[in-house]
DNA sequence: GCTTGTGAAACGTTTCACAGCA
DNA sequence: TGCTGTGAAACGTTTCACAAGC
């Protein structure tokens, strides 16, 4: 651990465009709910919105959304507020989701079969483009709103990851095999994973990863109702596990 | 005076004697955490974990875990470490998952019926009670992994709720809908709302809320591998199969 | 008028380091 | 020796307050 130098009082010279120096993790998990809101204030022919409006919705201070926004570059318009369509592009931009990710699906069960059928990810810049599972009688079906993808076998992970360009993947597995299955997917050279198994996955440190344990969120709530009673400040609670 | 009583916006105060004081958010997420851990050293029969094993399948220090758990009272052994199952104990004790919670889901769609099947609530405290949705199709239709719950009608949602004692409902629904069942479901006095349609509720005060929306944890993902490449909290030294 | 962007202050969380106990 | 619990220091995030621009 290096110990600090001193590194205060720099002013940030690194200003340019595409590159962003260090950005607060509370205000990328941020970013996503910004995005959804802006999306729908399109929907409502809304043309642009003050970072007040924005941040009422979600809970949040207007100089909150200032400081979020402002740690990717300068998109407001003083007097005027933010541009919906220009700061939806932005945002997009900034997450990486201007352009279309290949997922793959891994476990055909109940939940992941929900997810291949799942509209949300439409125009959100992800599609899931293959489905594994075990299970010989899983082998073969067919999958999807319009049952437009066929459950592949395990054993064409690998192949099916480089064939696709595959850089994302989601975990609907038990937590047995979840580990064992993500080590093959870090192999055939995944960018990141979604675990749907409510386990601790540990994988190497360029890929990310992300979990959703259905249990822990509701002993959240459990745990607010029965204890707290007062509201927390954030809804929203991505956490890796 | 400008801004000593300005404060008044967020409601906070919970100094009752008996409860516990003021415990960090971040501290409460990863209780869930630390139960899911001690529940597999449970499985492998181990007797006691120390702050340090504990943190470290998690990729916390031993430190953050031994002031987690300090918030809540005193319940490690000096040169022994924590004994699971008390610590379990504890924990759930914490959460308030030491007895059963019922649950309403309401949306019986793909990914509504996935959760109604989804074996992983089991032995974690809650029930999944009473299924509802709008479509007369699939009003009266049997769900469940043993097919043992019948959809009911939307009409029966508050008669539902008190008569089944329901405190915690389950959201999947399309985000045009949500709110006005939200509303509904407040009306009725649900106490907790788990919703995943992909928009933000807004509930009273007292009303405990968690969202989970797919796509977001997708540009979490995206972001973190176009954008950061380096892991955000990294577990230290990762290792490959 | 209204609204952004931003230093500086306030606040919250994590890590450090060590006393104390088994 | 091994480990917890805990003040204090380090670090990170949010809020405040206001100059500057539309």
């Amino acid at each position: 651990m290096a110990s600090d130098e001193a590194r205060a009082g720099l002013p940030d010279a690194d200003r340019r465009p595409g590159r962003v120096a260090h950005v607060p993790g509370p205000s990328v998990r941020r970013l996503s709910l910004y995005l959804r809101e802006l999306e729908g204030l399109l929907r409502q022919q809304r043309r642009t919105v003050s970072s007040l409006q924005l941040g009422k919705t979600l809970g949040l201070t207007d100089a909150q959304v200032r400081k979020d926004l402002a740690n990717f570059g300068q998109f407001g318009h003083p007097g005027v507020g933010y541009r919906v369509e220009e700061m939806i592009a932005q945002i997009r931009r900034i997450l990486g989701t201007d352009r279309v990710w290949n997922v793959l699906l891994v476990g055909a069960g109940n939940l992941g079969r929900a997810l291949v059928s799942y509209r949300g990810f439409a125009g959100k810049g992800f599609e899931i483009v293959a489905v594994l599972d075990n299970d010989p009688d899983k082998v073969g079906q067919k999958v999807g709103s319009g049952s437009e993808l066929e459950v592949l076998s395990l054993e064409s992970l690998a192949e099916v990851v480089r064939r696709l360009r595959i850089e994302i993947a989601i975990l609907c597995l038990p937590s047995e095999v979840a580990q064992p299955i993500a080590d093959r997917l870090v192999q055939a050279g995944i960018k990141g994973i979604l675990n749907f198994a409510p386990t601790t996955l540990a994988v190497p440190g360029p890929v990310a990863l992300a979990g959703v344990d259905l249990a822990v969120h509701l002993e959240q709530l459990a745990f607010q109702i029965s204890a707290g009673q007062a509201r927390t400040k954030p809804p929203e609670t991505p956490h890796a596990t």
